[in-house]
DNA sequence: CTTGACCTTCCAGTGTAGGGGAAGGTACAG
DNA sequence: CTGTACCTTCCCCTACACTGGAAGGTCAAG
């Protein structure tokens, strides 16, 4: 499988998979006579995993760390599993923080909505933020 | 005032107060006779509203639009409710898309959490994602 | 006279996940 | 022989908000 073929059948670009060797996350191919890059079947398994973790909001650092371990011929779901517990607990963590700013910005923004002209000073730019 | 008691009245670097002015959220400033920069008390009150707008999570291109429109003499108040009624939205479609990513990622984690060593499947790299 | 705390400019790098495009090799059809 | 559709490597670019460091000028204290 060439990567041209690769690349259609994940859904990537050839840019994204030869990216993908340069970090880590594809080992380096074997290459036909020509120089081209030629995949095994077991490569689209491997971009199908990628795309599954990083819809799982995973960082291709984290991916290639999973794989690494499969590679070395260990089951990586003891890893997976802590990963994905971090992942639950910096989520939480984001959503907070951004529902605390939204209550923030409401509030910034309920007070634009009706607009006082005698609180307007120049000197605090708006008086608005 | 030097740039470093600007630093210190705002809570910021000086570092942070160069970028600002190549940046164009601070006009160039007065210089000494020894090129030092010289901030009048204005720049205090200007940077403090940088600051409340940051907290409010405008970017520094938002807020110099805003500065700019305040320094040609206008009110931004009508800019500025806008500008954060985009942000309100903005903000409640990243929290709905955390929220999806988090019950993506509740699942792949519960089902992670009972181990099912029979679910293993190599060429799957993890079963669990 | 020197030390240290300031200040100046400018260049480069941080992290994330690729994208754009140049310059050149390869394979096959017409 | 030429067009075209691939492929190769290489380096630079994007957004965001700074941060680090080099090389050098200024000023007051000891």
């Amino acid at each position: 499988m060439r990567i041209g073929e690769a690349a259609v059948a994940s859904g990537m670009t050839t840019k994204t998979l030869r990216f993908y060797e340069a970090s880590g996350l594809l080992p380096a191919t074997e290459r036909a006579t020509n120089g081209y890059r030629d995949y095994g079947a077991d490569t689209t398994a491997r971009l199908d995993f990628i795309r599954r973790s990083r819809a799982a909001g995973l960082t291709l650092a984290q991916i290639r760390d999973i794989l690494q371990i499969r590679d070395v011929g260990e089951a990586p779901c003891m890893h997976v599993r802590d990963l994905l517990a971090r992942q639950l607990a910096d989520l939480d963590r984001q959503i907070a923080e951004l529902l605390a700013l939204r209550a923030t910005v409401a509030e910034f923004h309920d007070a634009a909505s009706e607009p006082d002209p005698a609180a307007c000073d120049p000197d605090r730019i708006c008086s608005y933020l």
